[in-house]
DNA sequence: ACCCCATCTTTACACCGTCAAGACCGACGG
DNA sequence: CCGTCGGTCTTGACGGTGTAAAGATGGGGT
């Protein structure tokens, strides 16, 4: 029942809005993306999209777990192009400004928080947050020994890393900062 | 003809749309900040507000500069209060993250940039935002010096640390970090 | 073969931003 | 003192949006 795109009941149309729907945010932000444009886009009718998600927010949200996921993939992706702890970082940082460069709006879903809220997220995105943490904090510990320190400090410079670089990706996003200013912030910091 | 309060046009209308408009926004985010309950706040007909502001937009710029302008206002006492460049350089910092958890909507309205875009802002707002780097700028270069270093650095680090305080504000306004965590993660910063 | 029910459509409602036309009233010239 | 003028506000309308309820459709299990 889930194969065929022909027939009257479409066959796929869950992944066929959710594909609608990232397409639509490549081009417009979250707040501009509207269910009745999304089923339209993908030739049915504005009420379909109700069965599947519960409402917008319902739609949002699983278009920002896919956003989420292609996020991690590229942090994953940067992280293992380096060996060097301080290259590392600074590869995971840039990799973190340019999805937020080249995908603005998905970056700016990905940390909805009415969409997401923080506390207790959502079940499908959680082990992605939790890995993402997970490997900032690796990252961040190997950079700590590679310099002969101990790990007292992990925690606050985690937080202190993790803020610069979303800091320097939503200024990026946002069109604040060029993208070029971006490389020199994050070697000062790491010096 | 502007003075009077009473009477059936209002005396000053443009000033309580923006105050009612002000008011919702410490409420709402700004995407759900309504045109039409500003103006049932302020108690007049819908069509009101367009008068005054040119449409929603207008509206949420004026809004946004008033925002940017009590942002500012705090950066300035927050850098008064410390003379160690050190900290004030934290000092500056927990006022910009203080404004972003205090004031949520208010933060993410000053720096929307589908409202007031980076590249030619409006000219009620260029001089702040003039001000505000200038006001990075010093203290960044103070710390420098009181480091024995020169300046050659000064762009880079203050982007990083714009980044970094900005980060932290963002996730902060976002509930993503906890506001105690902030503090330790600026220390760790200015090391 | 039949019926069930998940899926999709239709219809309707309230809200929104925006525009055009009209009502109101203070101010200014005679 | 009176009239008209123009900025201010209201009314009404249009298209778009999210959402809910009710009706149509057709595939899959018994």
């Amino acid at each position: 029942m889930s194969r065929s795109s022909t027939g009257y009941h479409h066959g796929d149309l869950r992944r066929a809005l959710l594909e609608a729907g990232a397409a639509l945010l490549e081009e417009q932000a979250p707040a501009r993306v509207s269910l009745r444009e999304v089923a339209r886009r993908a030739g049915v009718s504005h009420a379909a999209p109700y069965h599947h998600f519960g409402d917008r927010g319902g739609l949002l949200k699983a278009i920002g777990d896919a956003c989420m996921g292609d996020f991690l993939a590229r942090q994953e992706d940067a992280a293992a192009t380096q060996s060097d702890p301080a290259d590392r970082i600074v590869a995971l940082g840039e990799a973190y400004v340019s999805f937020a460069a080249e995908r603005p709006h998905a970056f700016a879903l990905v940390f909805d928080p009415e969409l997401c809220p923080p506390q207790d997220p959502s079940p499908e995105r959680a082990p992605l947050i939790a890995r993402n943490e997970e490997l900032l904090a690796e990252c961040v510990a190997a950079w700590l020994t590679a310099r002969g320190r101990g790990p007292e400090d992990l925690e606050a410079l985690s937080t202190a890393f993790w803020g610069a670089v979303h800091g320097l990706a939503a200024l990026v996003g946002e069109g604040q900062l060029g993208r070029e200013q971006v490389a020199p912030a994050l070697r000062a910091l790491v010096r």
